[in-house]
DNA sequence: GAAGAGTAGATTTTT
DNA sequence: TCTACTCTTC
């Protein structure tokens, strides 16, 4: 296998992937092949006896985690049920499954996103009477975040500390509801691995091996978490390019490079420096740009491939205009130079200028399919569904339970919802404890009707609860839940001139269950529970529709990462959007210039997605919130050298009086030609 | 308790 | 433009 892997490798490759002792660092530059090595170093391992038990290979995002367990399994030739390829969050919430109870939660404990966040941190600051006026969400959530990662005190100069009182109340309605954020899922399994050494000694008794992809995106929590679980064996292996670090606003911090050469002082260095992905001139311009970052470890990517053809840059009057030339420009490359629509892809800084692409892509039929966004699972339809399952494994998730609990209205309304609350803050409970507690109080405060709707939404929660978790037929289960409470008839109710929406809605509750049925009947999946299916919901989203080939691919930059097209287009190249004006503003994640050098990284990262051609477009005009703003290029475009970019001229467009003037012009024309 | 009208605010990136 | 929340009325 060895001389067979030496012929496939060249010399650094094959360092990277048959050093399978001890520390190793693995700088790897963009388009050098380092998906390629570490499946080869996966295969390298199990070729040498090495229990694929053993084996932990840590990634960032969850597209990455299922390419790479794919492309392993693919060059193995055989399914690894017992290899660990997973997200740390995912792998954070499989150690917590096991032993939360040692924390003193309970099980089937609920994963809240930003958004059950943000509905919880509204919940707190009502009950502390705080005025709802003057919160800003956002910056509760990031002060929370970098408390809860300890990568701040309540004491330090920056933080806000008249926020305490609130994160307090945020952390015990947390630690009631049995619901866990985002940063718990990385937070805890470090307590349980400090708290519990006998734990910690279990899993570095199974994983001997590990590896961490995107290195560089770790973020100071995650690399604590490495250390302890590589602290055993110190066989670990990070692979990562501090010029493509672009997540340091969500904690990342790329000096983890540094903090991993100071822990593992023994560890073997080795950089990937030719690039077998892009041309000559897209490269060139590359590393033309993110040399004016002063931040960076020094590296020189190289190719040996030809120079290609130049970077096109076009100016369209519009974003409207933009879209309408990325088309056309679709069509042609696919009719004229036969490139599949999934080799191309069209990249966005922000979600939100995804939705003049896609009208235009959806106009003329082109296939497409776009990652990221607004995401299925956030529609309020499937919200309710979720919420109805979240219910049924966890009745003490109030946040949920308050989104269904008069959802179809049962008559369970303010006033009774006020009792409840009032009961339950005052025994320290959740709402569904309240509830209980109010069906059987004698005295109670509320009305007898308003009683016989409680009583029949408790009977509704334990006729289902156990179905649900008995883990067999859930989709089956959901069915006649939703059946049960005529989720149709509540549709309709809602919309009562509008059957189609109605009916639009309803086909996503349908779409919902059917995956559910689906995950639940792969025979890949060995433990279908109501408990990970909502996990894998909350942290990995909708299954990206990886099986469906032949569609034009649009996302951001940030989940473009790792991936690579033939053909590029990056849309919105423009001051104010790339970089993008709210990300340069001075914040807890970094100085103006730090976040200066991010964005110039981000851009990196665009350009570097292409194999064959670029095309970056620049709108003179685009249309923000309501108003028409006046757009100017990318400040970034200055640093691309010239002769590897072809600026064309801005698109003159004719302008309405322009316009109106030609045809009276051709009226009078074919007026003359009638007499 | 429910429904409808009216109003203010929102878009940076992801687990 | 759209959504989420508040206020008013039935």
């Amino acid at each position: 296998m060895s001389t067979q892997l030496k012929s496939l490798l060249n010399p650094e490759q094959y360092e990277a992937a048959t050093n399978l002792e001890g520390p190793l660092l693995i700088i790897a530059g963009a388009g050098s092949g380092k998906t390629r090595v570490i499946t080869y170093r996966i295969t390298e391992m199990l070729n040498q006896g090495i229990n694929q038990s053993s084996i932990l290979a840590l990634t960032f995002t969850n597209k990455a985690a299922r390419e790479m367990a794919g492309r392993v399994k693919e060059l193995v030739g055989r399914k690894l049920p017992q290899l660990t390829v997973s997200t740390f969050h995912s792998f954070g919430v499989q150690i917590l499954k096991k032993h939360i109870t040692l924390l003193g939660w309970r099980e089937n404990f609920s994963i809240y996103d930003t958004n059950d966040q943000r509905s919880l941190i509204k919940e707190c600051a009502r009950e502390l009477k705080w005025s709802l006026e003057y919160l800003d969400f956002g910056h509760c959530m990031s002060t929370f975040s970098r408390i809860k990662t300890r990568r701040s005190k309540w004491s330090d100069p920056e933080i806000d500390d008249s926020l305490q009182p609130l994160y307090e109340e945020y952390q015990s309605h947390r630690k009631l509801y049995n619901a866990l954020d985002f940063d718990d899922l990385i937070r805890l399994p470090i307590d349980l691995f400090q708290q519990h050494p006998q734990v910690l000694e279990e899993y570095r008794k199974r994983y001997k091996y590990i590896m961490v992809d995107e290195f560089q995106d770790t973020s100071i929590q995650q690399y604590e978490m490495m250390k302890l679980l590589a602290d055993g064996s110190r066989n670990i292996c990070v692979v990562g390019d501090d010029d493509q670090s672009i997540y340091s606003w969500r904690g990342a911090n790329f000096d983890n490079i540094r903090n991993f050469e100071r822990d593992f002082p023994e560890l073997r260095e080795i950089k990937l420096e030719q690039n077998y992905r892009s041309t000559g001139t897209i490269l060139d311009a590359a590393n033309h740009l993110i040399k004016n970052n002063k931040n960076r470890k020094i590296k020189a990517l190289w190719t040996g491939g030809d120079g290609g053809k130049p970077i096109e840059l076009y100016q369209p009057q519009d974003e409207r205009a933009e879209a309408r030339f990325i088309c056309d420009m679709i069509q042609t490359l696919n009719l004229k130079e036969q490139i599949h629509y999934h080799d191309i892809s069209i990249l966005i800084r922000t979600n939100a200028l995804a939705r003049g692409i896609e009208e235009e892509l959806m106009a003329r039929n082109l296939p497409y399919r776009i990652t990221g966004g607004t995401s299925f699972f956030e529609r309020p339809e499937v919200k309710d569904m979720i919420s109805y399952l979240r219910c049924l494994a966890n009745p003490d998730d109030d946040i949920s339970l308050l989104r269904i609990m008069n959802t179809p209205r049962r008559g369970i309304g303010k006033k009774t919802l006020e009792h409840m609350t009032e009961l339950a803050q005052s025994q320290g409970m959740s709402l569904y404890g309240a509830m209980q507690a109010l069906v059987l109080a004698n005295d109670s405060p509320i009305g007898k009707r308003a009683r016989a709707d409680i009583e029949d939404f408790l009977e509704l929660i334990s006729e289902f609860r156990p179905k649900l978790l008995s883990g067999k037929d859930l989709a089956q289960s959901l069915r006649a839940l939703i059946a049960k409470i005529d989720y149709w008839g509540h549709l309709v109710g809602e919309h009562p001139n509008n059957e189609r929406v109605a009916k639009f809605k309803l086909r996503n509750v349908e779409l919902f269950t059917s995956s559910l049925e689906q995950w639940e009947k792969d025979p890949d999946n060995l433990s279908p529970s109501v408990f990970n299916y909502l996990n894998r919901i909350t942290l990995a989203g909708k299954d990206d529709d990886d099986s469906e080939e032949g569609k034009v691919n649009l996302m951001t930059i940030h989940s473009a990462k790792g991936l690579e097209f033939d053909v590029v287009f990056i849309a919105g190249v423009e001051e104010n959007i790339i970089p993008h004006q709210r990300s340069l503003e001075e914040n807890d994640a970094g100085s103006y210039e730090e976040n200066m050098e991010e964005e110039r990284r981000l851009f990196y990262v665009a350009l570097t997605r292409a194999k064959m051609k670029l095309y970056l477009t620049s709108c003179q005009q685009r249309k923000v919130m309501r108003d028409l703003m006046s757009m100017t290029m990318s400040p970034f475009i200055e640093e691309i050298p010239e002769k590897l970019i072809d600026i064309k001229e801005p698109d003159t467009e004719i302008s309405e009086e322009e316009a109106h003037n030609y045809f009276e012009l051709m009226k009078k024309k074919f007026a003359a030609v009638e007499e």
